[in-house]
DNA sequence: ATTTCGTTATGCAAAATCAGCACAACGAAA
DNA sequence: TTTCGTTGTGCTGATTTTGCATAACGAAAT
């Protein structure tokens, strides 16, 4: 028996350049509870180079400064997100999850059965 | 003044592995058009080698036959979609816009303005 | 002052993926 | 029997992705 699922995604651009997706997103709030890029490479299983690569093409296309790092101290280092940053995240947060809870209910009314609501 | 814009993509998978999306949906229109992969990677603008390569894969995990494919004949040969494909199309495209429309007013919802309906 | 430490940042090469050219096989119609 | 534009596929070069290795950094600890 072969099993039809439908999935969906979502992302913002700006000037037509990719800009936040969902995996960019995951990993800004994995920099956001780690404390720094390679702790939030670390938690996410990727290498710090794809997500040092990642961030820096984001903040390329970025309206606003994302990140604030720190070099250097004991801990070698930290970087954390802005106040505007974290906004984005939020707002992203909730766009993404309506677009994936529709995408599902009009699949159910597309394939499977038939109510919509 | 960066222009911040929502993008979105449905697609259905079949045990998990990608099925139809929106490539394969106007690459199967295409070839529903111009009754053979080979008018429809022309219409398209890619080669044929990628056209048959996409509907290759796709046919491999469909649970039912896809194409209708005749070789030979004066005009070389043809294939066009079964009847189980073209119903396949329809709800998927009623999908697709409805999703991508949906984005459009969450996202509007919420970074732009305010009102979702 | 000097050392220490785990960061940030980057060059570079290997690996994997993609694109497309070239050509064989096909077989109904002419 | 010939002809024609398909389908199907091997192969090669280009492009993208991945990740190893290493330099630079600088506040805190000594």
């Amino acid at each position: 028996m072969s099993e039809l699922t439908v999935r969906s995604k979502v992302w913002l651009e700006v000037d037509g350049e990719p800009f936040l997706g969902d995996g960019r997103y995951r990993l800004l709030r994995a920099v956001e509870r780690g404390g720094s890029i390679s702790a939030a490479a670390r938690e996410l299983g990727i290498s710090y180079r794809k997500a040092w690569a990642q961030l820096a093409a984001m903040e390329a296309h970025a309206p606003f400064p994302l990140l604030e790092r720190r070099t250097g101290g004991k801990a070698g280092g930290a970087t954390v997100l802005t106040d505007e940053t974290l906004r984005l995240l939020a707002a992203f947060g909730t766009l993404r999850e309506a677009v994936n809870h529709d995408a599902d209910r009009h699949f159910a009314h597309c394939f499977t059965g038939e109510s919509t609501r």
